[in-house]
DNA sequence: GAAAACTTTGCAACCGGTTGCAAATATTGT
DNA sequence: ACAATATTTGCAACCGGTTGCAAAGTTTTC
């Protein structure tokens, strides 16, 4: 029934080679052969068959794109770009969902299947291991929005989240804050651990601001709410609350409003991502942008020079945060 | 560098084709054989390439799935169920990302370079001509969250929007509103189109209640909120609303609030979709809930079951909706 | 107008598997 | 123990392309 290449060389009254010529950039194809090829291919509906070429090629132009973080709203965005990205450079992207995976070795053997020509990590919450289960695998890998290593094992592409913590301490301390707190995600994600560091780092510079630090249970808007429950049930709160994820950040913000308080007057939050919602003028979240777009540019860019040098040494690149500043913290004063 | 049969074969001491059996269910192979052969592959970490396969068997176990809708928060849990319902019976997604795409021509041709089994079309923005496009190509196709015709001429899994619309209509009705509104979608969206009569029509039978129509310009916050504020500024609202969908709701629901207006007191809202912020209670939409799980596994099985018989007959699969009381519209007095 | 240099073409082998078929081997019945 | 039958095995061709190589065809040069 699919129209192949024997069919067009027949048509066209030459042999295979030359249609299979005639469709490869720069093959020797004399423009007259080339134009018949051409005629017979379209009348026949003929366009050649990326599966059977990258038997002999070896280049499928099949990227996995390997992600567990199917409830992060910033995510979406982080397909959408992902999956234009790759589509603009010829690539095709294989999804795989990880969502309650743990070990790599499936995912791997998965992708190794369809012989990929590499891999992209998507995640914030997936353990370095698992971009390197591909790496060992022999498949070009890049962990985009990982965490970031001093000496990388692998590439990795993302935002620097130790100088996310310090840049939200700065931004609370210039608005003038005495009594902050970072209320991060589950404890175990490696990205919470390293917000926290840098959150607690900047402010041990200012020993006459108070300082707690609590975890939610989840990068979830439930476990936001509750724990800013919790925090508002036990004590007098912090003046303002660095949050591991916007998420969580829409979530507490919820909770300090059921409880009767006011945002930023009584309570100030800033969270981190700059997710779609967090611009929703009845969210009004002032946050951490991370660069979407320039992140996922640059995986996209890193996956694609790794194909072609696979011994390219494991290279970390960091984007730089930007404060967004909104309605949920109080102005700088001035 | 990655090993083949060929390998296991001479490490197994069997010919090539005793590799193959030994990995082919239901295949004539000995228990000795398969028991070597299964030792080798082991020890050399083999496991077959399925492109390779998919040449002479004709199945490469991928499905494209298409979208639009990379704004949509709904979609995010679409792609999460998605993926996990294909990746459940042994099949890979192919993501094709249609953001800027009118002409359904170029996915067809990309899809047919890698042979997919079938395509999930999943969208409730594009026309019916995009999936027919697929099915004129051959490829066993069905359109997920597509719209309702009598004489379908593509398979399609969704809900009955008309229903939704009279739905929504009956909702503010019972609740006792007087004077109602529908705020859709873009115009030319056809589920808008579904939606608006299904709600005018169940209005048509209370001539005292008083209707009026209109159209945000995308299905976005933004033009919820600007279309809100736009009625707001113009003479007195309705008193209830039934959006086109939860982000346009979101929308309305901020200008509303930014107008000093209260919901439900001054105005009631009701959306579509239940996205998974509609839950936040911050935001607490009435809503009508798409069976999002539903569609998505009567979807999986029908493209399935249509790649086992490409010649069955295309078929409409419902599901039906149900309101989700929230804190948007008056409670129904009683 | 013939030799030299270059371009275009088809043949045949190959990529990594699968499968029909006939030969080889094992099992069963008597 | 032997024929009849059933099971397992390898050969070789094939899936839909690509590509090195040598032959055929052009163009250039003198």
């Amino acid at each position: 029934m699919p129209v192949t290449l024997r069919d067009v060389a027949l048509r066209a009254g030459v042999s295979r080679s030359a249609v299979s010529r005639s469709f490869t950039e720069g093959a020797s194809v004399s423009a007259k052969t080339r134009a018949k090829v051409e005629k017979a291919a379209r009348e026949l509906g003929y366009s050649p068959n990326a599966i059977a070429s990258s038997l002999t090629t070896g280049r499928t132009k099949l990227i996995g794109l390997v992600s567990n973080n199917f409830h992060n709203p910033l995510f979406l965005e982080v397909f959408d770009q992902f999956t234009r990205g790759l589509q603009e450079r010829g690539l095709r992207p294989l999804l795989v969902n990880l969502s309650h995976e743990t070990d790599p070795a499936n995912s791997v053997r998965m992708l190794q299947q369809y012989s990929v020509d590499g891999v992209i990590v998507a995640s914030s919450t997936l353990p370095p291991s698992f971009a390197e289960a591909f790496r060992d695998a022999g498949v070009p890998v890049v962990h985009s929005f990982g965490r970031f290593t001093t000496s990388p094992h692998v590439h990795v592409v993302g935002i620097d989240n130790i100088a996310c913590g310090r840049m939200a301490a700065d931004a609370l301390v210039t608005r003038g804050y005495r009594n902050v707190a970072f209320l991060g995600g589950p404890e175990a994600a490696t990205s919470t651990q390293d917000r926290a560091r840098g959150f607690l780092d900047a402010l041990a510079e200012h020993p006459d601001i108070a300082v707690t630090v609590s975890f939610a249970s989840a990068y979830s808007f439930d476990a936001g709410r509750t724990e800013m429950q919790r925090l508002l049930d036990s004590g007098p709160p912090a003046q303002a609350y660095f949050c591991g994820d916007d998420v969580l950040s829409i979530g507490a913000l919820s909770a300090i409003q059921e409880a009767g308080l006011h945002v930023p007057d009584d309570i100030g939050i800033i969270g981190l991502n700059d997710m779609a919602m967090a611009r929703w003028q009845n969210i009004n979240l002032t946050t951490i942008r991370q660069p979407v777009t320039q992140i996922i540019g640059a995986s996209v860019d890193l996956v694609v020079e790794t194909i072609k040098d696979p011994d390219r040494h494991p290279e970390t690149r960091l984007f730089p945060c930007t404060v967004i500043e909104r309605g949920t913290l109080r102005p700088v004063p001035r």
